[in-house]
DNA sequence: CCCTAATCGAGACGGTACGTCGCGTCTTTTT
DNA sequence: AAAAAGACGCGACGTACCGTCTCGATTAGGG
């Protein structure tokens, strides 16, 4: 009678039912891929019903968003080295967030479907360019302080720079995701912004 | 009634179809992006049947890998300036390849599929890394003969940054993708790999 | 990714659709014949989704089973005439049942399919056989037990007789269905099986 | 050019494949029934090209009108015992013409096509109804010489039942179709249409 | 006896229907 | 009111055959 579709109210939503179903994603994903995994086999993973699913997600997309890592602000808190050794944290702690099983998978199926959801568009763009930037943008402002970064670096580039070379890694799982591929990546940007 | 099932004969193949289905297919991709195409409105699209195409490509994806654009070998011929500028040019043309909207559609299709699909794997990888890189190795080898670069400089490393930052923003599409982009990143890129 | 099948709840069962179904399934047969109806078509016309024919029948020769005409068991109710008027009255019943155009079209594709569908087998022999033959039988003996069929008479292969004339007609369609025929194949019988 | 389809000529058929597919398609019927044997299948195991088939036969129905069995006239030449031994006789030759199991899979076949293809239909009444009642025919006009048939006798009508009788059981299979069963039917009709 | 044209095998092609899976909506029953 | 269960209309899946079509390679007959 009224037409607009009636929102559900979050007060009354079933904690179990949340986490059931987000795990049961997870698990599913990890096992079979983001494409293959269908919001039917979560329903039945999570012993829920499938209209549970679609009553508080409106795709299999949104589901998943709420299972993609997402990189806490207090990732790049401590700081206490050189420049190349807190981006080397940064960089470790991202990879250890991301580099997972359902992670990676999770990250492509919603790379595929940014294309035409806004909605994982954006998320993935939060946590895979911005949050990364403003965390490395950081240490990189420190070093601007301290003298070991070159006033006029390009900042920005150089955080986008260091994240790509990993996301492209994650994506296409063509070569290792270690400490020493950071190391030498770090090492050679570090070398395009030092001072001096 | 029967059972074997035969390989069919490439011979006989109608090379009217093959392309028919190719183009169809990219032109469905573009307006519909990856995930929202089904072989079935490729058949439709290219008037052809459905048999048709199941008999010569296993799957939606190894149709698109014939699709996603191939960097030749050749693109790198030129190198008639400084390396920044070879640079800047076998980037640039590796840019006008894939940063067409079909190719970005069907590179971030495949990114998802590539996870359990080996075969679009090896592609992408030989596509998006190793072609590219072999690329821009030769010109950054030029490089260090011309005492431009460094010698002890970890080129692979190089190659693989430029793409890589190219490659995310060409998936996520946060970023714009032209010229600009691709002056600074071999201007900071350069930065750490020059001579002296 | 889940596997095992289920029974459907019959309960749960939409009493509009089973009805839609078998009525669509009918109107179908009678227009285009019983080979030349398909499930896709049935569906379409009873504005059913396939899977739910699917769901309830396992072959369309199950569903057209449910349409199959079966002679009730009051059919012989009346029996108030002599044996031969009692005959005539039953078969022409039958008649009236099977030789419409929907009924003809279905017996034949049954027949058909009985050589390897059990379930069709079955449904044909009870409602062209061993109905009839009871309903037949009831009325012959009653003619025994009055003295006009004569006491050691074969009255199951009367029956069969009486009936079997009918079906060949129905499904050959190369001669009349008529009350005339009944009469000359009840009174041939009858001299055959009468007392005396 | 011309419009109208060529005739292919007769002369140059080649025998072999004639043979060839007609066998192939009576042995597949027998194992498999009617409604599940393809012409691919025919052709495959003929090893004949499928357009050898449809050069000749316009449709799987008129392949097998081919195989069906036909009874000759001849068949009730012999003649030379009482009205019921001569109707055991031709009947006893009809079994054994029709109940072999791929005639009747064929028969059962083609009165389902019968209804929408004229030449089934024209075959099967041929087969089933004119010629056995030609042949009954004789045999009982030969009893009415003889003064063992009544002179009023409904000679048509007893040759149908006889000839129903065991079409009945022929296409249903409820019951068994021996010589048993073909001398109750005489001894019954027989009775129905003796003289005095 | 060879030449030429029809027939043959093979099987690719544009289609239709198959029987299945999953979508997103719905209804019913239970909590 | 929300949840488990699952039937429903629908659309796509990947497969089987349809009947038509094009290919060489026989192969039979009239020149």
């Amino acid at each position: 009678l009224c037409g607009t579709k009636q929102e559900p109210s979050a007060e009354r939503r079933s904690a179990r039912v949340h986490g059931a179903v987000l795990d049961a994603a997870a698990r599913l994903i990890r096992r079979h891929g983001y494409n293959r995994v269908t919001i039917e086999a979560i329903a039945a993973e999570a012993g829920a019903g499938k209209q549970t699913i679609y009553r508080w997600w409106p795709s299999k997309a949104a589901l998943c968003i709420e299972i993609c890592p997402s990189p806490p602000a207090k990732l790049a808190k401590a700081g206490g080295g050189t420049v190349a050794q807190d981006l080397r944290a940064v960089l470790g702690r991202l990879l250890r967030l991301f580099a997972t099983a359902p992670a990676r998978a999770i990250v492509a199926g919603l790379v595929a479907e940014a294309r035409h959801d806004p909605g994982a568009a954006k998320v993935l763009v939060d946590r895979l360019v911005r949050r990364p930037r403003s965390l490395l943008r950081e240490v990189l402002r420190r070093g601007v302080k301290r003298g070991q970064v070159r006033r006029t670096a390009d900042i920005d580039l150089a955080a986008e720079t260091l994240t790509s070379a990993l996301w492209v890694r994650l994506l296409l799982g063509h070569a290792s995701l270690d400490a020493r591929f950071v190391e030498r990546l770090v090492a050679q940007v570090m070398r395009g912004i030092a001072a001096k």
